[in-house]
DNA sequence: AATGAATGAGGATTCATTCAT
DNA sequence: AATGAATGAATCCTCATTCAT
C-alpha cells in the first residue's frame, strides 16, 4: 500500500468515524425546526450531504438517530457547569446568575430545542425519557441543588425547601428556551432571555435572601396555621 | 306541534347541542395522550362513540377541533381569573397565590396537556399558534400583567420590570404542567404542584416586596452602574 | 273538509307535483357549474330550498336526478325546431341560419351545459347515453338532415354527403356551447357565439352553394381520380 | 468507473428516464377511460406496473401527471404542425386538409380523449385549464390562424373574419374526437373521421374561395348593410 | 312529506424503510 | 461504503346514501 493510499484510507476512516456526528448535527437542526415526527429523513440526509439510504448505515431507524442527537447534544454543558461549581468560590448568588446566563445562551442555538423535543417525545420513547431524566435533568438539577445547599449552609440564603426551590429557579430559563423554539418563531411576543435572567435573579436575590425583618413577613405570620 | 313532538325535537336538539362538547372532551383525552399531530381522528371518533364522518358535521377539520378543545377547556378559566381580578380587592400577593393555585390545578387534568401540545406543535401549525397566542397566552399574561401593575401602583410591590417579571411568575406553574404531562407519566421524579406553588409564592413574596433595607440590597448596590 | 283545507291540500298537491321540476332545475344549475361528479347533492338540495334527505323522496339516486335534468331540459327546443322546419317555407339557408342562431342561444343558459355533461358522462351512464343519443342527438340531427335534403332537392344546395355534412354544420355551434361552459368561464379567449354563427353560415352559404364555375373547382378538378 | 459499472448505471438511468413516459402512457389510458377526477392513481400505478408511491417520485400530484400526459401526447403534434406550416409552400387549402387529416387521426388513439377530459375538468381544475389553454389551444389555434392569414394574404382565400373562421374550421374535427370518446364507445351512430374531414374541406374550399361571381353572393347582396 | 344526524367507503398524498445495484 | 428507486402502510377528509324521528 503506497503512502498516498494509506493517507487516503486514513482520511476515509476519519470520515467514516465523523459521519455519525455529522449526521446527528444535521438531524438536530431538523428536529429543532420541525420536531421529531415532522422531520423527514430525506431532509436530514440532504442537510448532512448524504442520501437517505446512507442514514441506515449508521442508525437503525429514526428513533435511534434521535437518541444519538440527544445523547450527543446535552452532556458537555452539564460537565462545564459541574466544573464551575466545583472550582469557583464566588458568592452563591453570583454563581447562580452565571449558571443561569450560561444556560440560557442555549436558547439561541439548535440545542435549545432539545428540551422541547424531549417534552414532546418522552411519551413515545420511555427508555429515552429515562435516560434523559437520569443523565440530563437529574444532573442539571443536581448542580442547582448543590448550589442552593451551599448557599444555605454558608448563610448566604435563607432556609428554603430546596427541592422545590430548584424548580422555581430553573423554570424561567426553561420557559425561555421552550418559548424561543415554539411560538417566538411565528409570533411576535418576543422577549429577551438575558433580560429575563437578570430580572429572575433580581427576584431570587430578595426571595432567597436571609431577612429578619423583610416587608414580607407580616402577611405570612398572619396566615398562621395554614 | 304536539307535546310528544316537542319532546322528541328537544331530545334531538339536546343531543345535537351536546355533541360538540362530547367530541371535544374525547379529543382532549386523545390530544393529551399523543399530541396533536399523532392523534388520529378515527380514535377521537371512537372514543366519542361516533364515526369519523360525524366529526366533520361539527368541526371543519382537525385544527378546528383543537381550537374547540382550547376554547372549551381553557377560556372559562381565563374568564374566571379575569373576573376574580376585577372583583376582588384582596392584597395583590394573596390574589397572586390564589390565581397560581387555581391554575396549577389544571396540571392534574388532561387540560394540563394543552400547553405542552401547543409548545410542541406551534412550529408545524402556525395558524393554531396564532390562535393560541391570541386567545390564551396574551390573555393569561394580561391577567398577571394587570395584577403586577396594580401591586406596584398600590405600593404592595416594588418597582419591577413588569413584562419580564410576568414570565418569572408563570414559569414554575407552566413547568409543573409540562412536567406532569411528559416525564412524570413515565418516570418517577414526581413533584407536588401545590407545594411548588407555595414555595414559589414565598419566593415572590420577598422578591416583589418593597424593602428599603432588605439583605439583598448591598450586593446590587455594589454592582453600581450596571 | 273545509274550503280552506281543500285549498291548502290543493296547494300541497301542486307543490308536491312541482317539486321534481324544481329540484331538477336546481340540479341543472349545479351540474352546469361543476359537472356531474363534482356536484354535491347537498348543494343541489340547498339551492332547491330543501334538504338532502328530501331529494331521495323524488329521485332514486344521483344518476336518476341527472336523467331527469336531461329529459326535462332538452326536448322542448327540439320540438320547436321540428315545428319551424315543418311550417316555414323560407329558403333553406335562411332556415339554417335561423335554426343555428336559435340553438346557439342555449350557450348563454345553463342548458347549454348539458351537452358538455353528456359528453363527459356518457361513459359512466351507458343507459343515459342511449337515451340521449336517441332522444336528443338523433332527433336534433334529424332536423338538419331534413333541411339539407330539402335544400338539395330544391336545388338550393349542391349535392353533398348529407350525413357527413350534418356534422360540419352543427360542429361550430356545439363547440360554442362546450367552450362557453368550460374554458371561457375561467380563461380569456372569449368569443361571440352569434358572430360565430354568422361567419359559419357565411362559409356554408358558399360551401353549400351550387356553383358550376366557382373559384374552387380548379383545384378539385386537378386532383382528379381521388 | 469500470465498464461494468457504467453499463449498470446506464441501465439504471435509462430505466429512470423511461419511467415518466411509461407512467404517462398508463395514465393516458386511464384518463381516457374514466376522465380525470374518476381515475384512481392506484389504477394508473397498477397499469404502469409500479405502486402508488412510485408515482410521486416522478410527478408532484395528479394534475402534474395530467400535464405530463398532455405535454407528452399533444405538444409533439403541435410542433410538427408548426414545422409543416413553416416549411411547406403548398397551396393553403392543401395544407389545411393535411393538417386536419393529421389531427383527426388522434381520434382513434387515447390521445383523442384529452380534449374531452379538459372540457370536463376545466371548471374544477382552473390551473389545468390555464395550462391547457396556453399550451395547446392557443398554440393549435395559432397554426390555423397563420394558415388562414397566409391564404388571405396570398389571395388564395377571400377576406374572412379570421378569428371566427378558425373556430368554424376546427370545430368538426374536435367534434369527431369528442364523439369518438363519448357516445361512440357505447352507442352506434358511428361516423368516419376521415370522411368528415374530406367533406369539411370540401365545404371550406368553396366557403373560403375567392369568388367574384359565386352562386352565393346574390342572397348576401340582397340583405345589404348587414 | 320532510328532516338532518349519522355513516363508512373511497382516494390522494406522505414518508420511513428496504434492497438491488 | 453509498446510492436512490421502489414500496406500501398510514391518515385526513369528502360525500352519496340511509334511517330514526
Amino acid at each position: 500500500m503506497s503512502v498516498k493510499e494509506t493517507q487516503r484510507a486514513a482520511r476515509w476512516r476519519r470520515r467514516k468515524e465523523a459521519r455519525p456526528a455529522e449526521i446527528a448535527a444535521a438531524a438536530l437542526d431538523c428536529f429543532a425546526e420541525r420536531g421529531f415526527a415532522a422531520t423527514r429523513l430525506d431532509d436530514v440526509a440532504t442537510r448532512a450531504g448524504i442520501t437517505k439510504g446512507t442514514l441506515y448505515l449508521y442508525f437503525r431507524d429514526k428513533e435511534d438517530l434521535f437518541k444519538a442527537v440527544v445523547r450527543q447534544g446535552l452532556v458537555p454543558g452539564l460537565v462545564r457547569a459541574e466544573a464551575l461549581l466545583a472550582q469557583s468560590d464566588e458568592p452563591c448568588l453570583v454563581l447562580l446568575e452565571r449558571l443561569l446566563l450560561q444556560w440560557v445562551e442555549l436558547a439561541r442555538t439548535p440545542l435549545g430545542a432539545v428540551p422541547k423535543i424531549m417534552l414532546t417525545e418522552a411519551g413515545n420513547f420511555p427508555e429515552l425519557a429515562r435516560f434523559y431524566v437520569a443523565e440530563v435533568i437529574e444532573r442539571g438539577m443536581g448542580v442547582f441543588r448543590a448550589l442552593l445547599k451551599r448557599g444555605v449552609a454558608r448563610g448566604e440564603f435563607r432556609q428554603v425547601d430546596v427541592e422545590t426551590a430548584i424548580h422555581c429557579i430553573i423554570a424561567p430559563v426553561l420557559l425561555a428556551m421552550l418559548w424561543r423554539h415554539s411560538f417566538e418563531r411565528h409570533e411576535g411576543a418576543r422577549f429577551d432571555p438575558v433580560r429575563l435572567c437578570r430580572t429572575h435573579v433580581e427576584l431570587l436575590e430578595r426571595g432567597l435572601a436571609k431577612t429578619g425583618r423583610g416587608a414580607a413577613t407580616p402577611r405570612r405570620s398572619k396566615r398562621g396555621a395554614r
